[in-house]
RNA sequence: GGGUACGUAGCUCAGGGGAUAGAGCAACCGCCUUCUAAGCGGUCGGCCGUAGGUUCAAAUCCUACCGUACCCGCCA
């Protein structure tokens, strides 16, 4: 189905030409929806940005192009109103025409991207043997978030857990283990290591004290990767353990991902080094073999390296990174690899995409994007850190949101005398509470910093989950009440009067142009803010007009605006990672 | 020092060339004999960091400055 906007678009562009030529059938005809009702629904601001090309004053170019138009059966006559804006009003017929094959569609109407493109989606990646903290549940959020409109949108997406299990941090932990626990890295089970956190600052503060056991932890990640059996098991130790861990987390966030760790690259980053020099591209600087960068210096101005090899001869992570991209074009035929990582990383991945496509790892066909967010500052404004002590906990955090959606549940089961079963208070307080979090998180532009605050995000009031899901319950209710079996009712005759009917109508009929944007700008907040006010526009259509008391052919009319609206949230939600509940 | 973001209502944030800059929270005032009031309506609240520039049009683009944060060779 085509989204009004498009409609509107190419029926300005025809105009455009069939008023002016051939030469402006490239042009933007700029419509957009208005920002105020009174501009009508949709404006096309073209006729001001032709004024000079054209050299006629925008109002007479504004009005050549409505002769030209041909839109009687969609829009009421286009106004030009102020200086050459040109303010269409959707036919209420039409909006009620189209809100039927919305509503007699599976997928609200909204098309699938063809032909069918491979993605992959990098996302979640922490670290093994360290706490998961709530920069990992930003990149899990929103990864998982944009993994769900690309799958709703037709693509394959590959979701990528690129874990840390590799790197110097283990030589150390396993060295510490040694130290320890040496029965830990020969028998199997000897060791429930329990609480990895104590155990990996433990390993740290001794790394950090003793110069001695620094050697002696660089040693051991030699022995790890020339594949020493004791290492290797104590490494997979430990893994095991930390993976037990993160699918605690991702059980809890229902989030899918492959794993395919750091170490899975192993067996090629000789090979990449090797291409790299086959290439020229390499230059050794202090025993490190490192491609030198175009746009980045140093502080001295002269050029920045991208190492790739160490002066010790150990890999490190841009040797990795250019791995996975040689892995995923070549193997997984990836079309579009997208990183979810902090914006910290900017440049780390601005030299591995350059590097990258130097050496024609990474062809022209294949996009790479690097999707940043912010950082996670405390309730202080100051960035919370995993590194300096005190730790958070990612179970504790979502289990405290549960606990308190669920006092909060309760509160108001007593204050309306209703009485649910444990079962009914249990998953609704787990659906709030979870839901809570999360779209706390990505209703945030994720560009920006993010201020994680228990009690915000805990809130039930306001632009949150609990509010988006209240508005389905409510239509869910009325279906109840009335016992209407949505799927049954028939779209042959809409009508649509009542100003809030019109609003909520135009409002449904976005959600095609609301998720195209967030599939090319891969930012889940555009969708949050949209679920919001429709779920505004609903409650403020709820509050006015009688649904089932309504005479026909109101009442069906009224009970199609509930059930694509309830649908609408529940599609919405659910790329959003968040899933409904009948009742609250 | 260089690079990159960001600076919008008391607070948290949308909007990133188009008309009179929005929302939520907080504060205050209304609305339940009604499909769940976890709701709806209203009031209050702004030199969009500062100064220039580009444009028919700038919160939005450019430049400088001020402020904040992050990144800047062998951690990821």
């Amino acid at each position: 189905m085509k989204s009004l906007l498009l409609t509107l678009q190419a029926a300005v562009s025809e105009a455009l030409v069939a008023a002016f030529g051939d030469e402006l059938a490239d042009t933007d005809p700029l419509v957009a929806a208005t920002n105020n009702p009174k501009f009508g629904d949709y404006q096309a601001n073209v006729a001001l940005s032709l004024s000079k090309k054209l050299k006629m004053s925008p109002r007479a170019i504004a009005e050549k192009i409505i002769a030209h138009l041909q839109i009687d059966s969609i829009s009421e006559t286009p106004q030009i109103a102020g200086p050459g804006f040109i303010n269409f009003t959707i036919k209420p017929s039409y909006l009620a025409s189209l809100l039927g094959e919305v509503q007699q569609s599976d997928r609200l109407g909204i098309e699938q991207v063809e032909p069918i493109k491979k993605v992959i989606v990098d996302f979640s990646s922490p670290n093994i043997a360290k706490e998961m903290h709530v920069g990992h549940l930003r990149s899990t959020i929103i990864g998982d978030s944009i993994a769900r409109v690309l799958e709703f949108c037709g693509y394959d997406v590959l979701r990528l857990n690129h874990v840390g299990d590799w790197g110097t941090q283990f030589g150390m932990l396993i060295a510490y283990l040694r130290e320890v626990y040496p029965e830990a890295l020969t028998t199997a089970d000897a060791l429930d290591i329990g609480d990895l956190v104590t155990l990996y600052k433990k390993a740290k503060v001794r790394f950090d004290e003793d110069a001695e056991f620094q050697d002696t932890a660089r040693n051991e990640v030699v022995k790890l990767q020339e594949g020493a059996t004791d290492s290797r098991h104590t490494w997979k130790l430990l893994c095991e353990q930390s993976r037990r861990e993160f699918q605690a987390i991702y059980d809890l966030l229902d989030i899918e991902l492959t794993e395919r760790g750091e170490s899975f690259y192993n067996p090629f980053l000789e090979n990449i080094v090797r291409e790299l020099d086959k290439q020229e591209l390499l230059e050794k600087d202090a025993g490190a073999k490192c491609v030198f960068l175009e746009g980045f210096t140093n502080k001295d101005g002269e050029p920045l390296p991208l190492i790739v090899q160490k002066s010790d001869g150990g890999f490190n992570y841009a040797t990795t990174d250019l791995a996975a991209i040689n892995y995923r074009v070549k193997e997984d035929h990836a079309n579009k690899i997208i990183y979810v990582t902090d914006a910290g990383q900017a440049n780390h991945f601005a030299a591995v995409f350059q590097v990258a496509k130097k050496a024609n790892i990474l062809p022209e066909s294949v996009k790479v994007v690097h999707v940043p967010f912010g950082l996670v500052l405390g309730e202080d404004g100051k960035r919370i850190k995993t590194r300096s002590g005190e730790t958070f906990k990612l179970k504790d955090l979502l289990d405290d949101a549960v606990k308190q959606a669920r006092k909060d549940l309760e509160n108001r089961l007593e204050e309306e005398k209703r009485t649910e079963t444990e079962e009914f208070i249990q998953n609704a307080a787990q659906v709030v509470g979870i839901s809570a979090v999360k779209y706390a998180d990505l209703s945030q532009n994720r560009t920006s910093d993010y201020k994680f605050s228990y009690d915000k995000m805990l809130s039930l009031k306001g632009n949150t989950a609990p509010y988006l899901l209240y508005a389905y319950v409510r239509p869910q209710g009325v279906s109840r009440k009335g016992n209407i079996d949505y799927s049954q009712l028939s779209s042959e005759n809409i009508v649509l009067a009542e100003e809030s009917e019109l609003t909520l109508a135009k409002h449904l009929l976005q959600l095609t142009d609301v998720i195209k944007e967030v599939e090319q700008d891969l930012l889940p907040n555009r969708l949050c803010q949209y679920l919001f006010e429709l779920s505004q526009k609903f409650n403020q259509f709820y509050d006015r007009c009688d649904i089932l008391k309504a005479e026909e052919p109101q009442r069906t009319s009224r009970l199609i605006l509930s059930d694509v609206t309830a649908r609408t949230l529940k599609l919405g939600l659910s790329l959003l990672g968040i899933p409904v509940l009948e009742r609250m």
